[in-house]
DNA sequence: TGGGTGTCGTTCAAATTCGAACCACTGGAG
DNA sequence: CTCCAGTGGTTCGAATTTGAACGACACCCA
């Protein structure tokens, strides 16, 4: 249990650092972060609701909140999903593209300072293929999406 | 950056499943748990609040509101430190020992499962070696406790 | 065509977390 | 001895997250 102990403390600091980081230079969550990176990663900067929250791992009414949140700043718009009435297709705007053009070096550099530069070539792959592992096996096993 | 993004899907989904199996099985919070396991490791049981709030890594405040909610359900008590009237001590009751004996098993099982199991030696111990590293210099490089 | 089942996203109340402000006490300088 | 910066915990308000309940729509089978 010394790794499950070790994991544990590193991850609460991780997640700590990365969060004190971005809100201090741009005044975004940690959450927020990840759902305008994976937007901004996907075709036409748009995903619907559902798949976002399963991108990101959170919550269907937490997306709900956060995208809310990002739609009083402009980053993010809703638009209806042409193919589903049902659909929200969540949209990144421009000004959210810039933001996160602005936002991304910091907070990469943050990461490569807490985490990867501390990795020789070898972790860093073992680290990636235990993550990728570790993430299959526990999206099987889980409740898909409450 | 692949690997950051595997760690963090990886990360809240392990996050997520523990939460599960825990609050299923015991009721209690995976906060709540470190705190009885860290409580249950010390030396007489106890603990001084701000050393506790830095092992399991959370706010000062957020550990208050914690060992309030332990205190309710008879698992923690408070005392006060004998060294320092300033101090409170967090004592592991003997509830709070059964507590932790009762929930242990199935808490580790779900941790093998999920993480665990699914690493050769090697891994593991890298894996160890890696996140120790990690806690290091980020308690080093951040503020150390608010 | 007509239901019935299941999915999509939102709303709601409850729980948890954090940081800032605050009081009580300690420990050392003068 | 006295003062004073610093530490330890708590309180407070704000923000975020979750699961359950809900209404709207899609898809399938008779």
């Amino acid at each position: 249990m010394a790794a499950w102990r070790a994991y544990l403390s590193a991850s609460h600091l991780l997640e700590r650092r990365v969060e004190e980081q971005l809100k201090a230079e741009s005044g975004l969550t940690h959450a927020q972060y990840e759902i305008l990176a994976r937007l901004s990663d996907a075709p036409d900067r748009r995903l619907r609701m559902t798949e976002l929250a399963r991108g990101v791992v959170v919550s269907k009414s937490g997306l709900t909140y956060q995208i809310g949140q990002l739609e009083k700043r402009g980053l993010v718009e809703r638009a209806t999903c042409p193919s589903d009435d049902r659909g929200v297709l969540a949209v990144l705007t421009d000004r959210g593209v810039e933001c996160l053009r602005r936002t991304a070096p910091g907070h990469v550099a943050v990461v490569r300072e807490v985490l990867i530069d501390l990795l020789t070539p070898d972790e860093l792959e073992m680290m990636t293929r235990v993550m990728s592992k570790v993430e299959a096996v526990t999206r099987a096993s889980a409740s898909p999406l409450p």
